[in-house]
DNA sequence: GCCAACGTTGGC
DNA sequence: GCCAACGTTGGC
């Protein structure tokens, strides 16, 4: 499969993982994803595709940077070990459950864009996309390139 | 296959 | 810390 780019949405709690963290890392395997829509997405995912970097479940939730997506879908080692919090007792290595990718650090915004400003331009946005989505709590989402050039455009 | 109970997410 | 929304589990 090979489509020109495309664009996402991924959370993250920055108490766990911040885009301070990427910076610092450069590279991160985006294990623990354990929802079949997100994994879904995941698998779609292609090397190169832009990534908008969000922080929930903190003071100020919002984009806070851009990432891209650094290879294809692979399973996620974590659902195999069963110290981790991810381990998920009913997938084998013969056939795994939960895929993931690598996130690599491109930028930081020069500040949040919060979710409170995002939500203004719903109307643009769309009010089926997912992240204003009353209740949605998807952790990995599309974007669409019109949605992508609107937020970057709000930083 | 239905659906109540339960667990989790995530904004507020 | 609260709680609405949603996903998953498991009894039947």
């Amino acid at each position: 499969m090979s489509t020109r780019k495309r664009y996402w949405l991924m959370k993250t709690e920055p108490d766990a993982f911040s885009i301070d963290d990427l910076k610092r890392v450069g590279t991160e395997p985006w294990t623990g994803v354990r929802n079949y829509q997100a994994r879904n997405f995941m698998r779609q995912m292609q090397v190169g595709d832009g990534v908008l970097f969000y922080h929930s479940s903190c003071e100020v939730p919002g984009i806070v940077g851009v990432a891209k997506v650094a290879c294809a879908a692979y399973p996620d080692p974590t659902q195999f070990d069963a110290k981790s919090d991810y381990f998920d007792p009913k997938s084998t290595p013969e056939e795994p459950r939960w895929q993931m990718v690598d996130v690599s650090f491109e930028r930081k915004f020069k500040r949040v864009l919060p979710l409170e400003e995002i939500k203004r331009h719903s109307a643009e946005l769309g009010e089926e996309f997912a992240l204003i989505r009353r209740g949605s709590r998807l952790s990995v989402l599309p974007v669409t390139a019109a949605q992508w050039k609107l937020l970057l455009s709000l930083e």
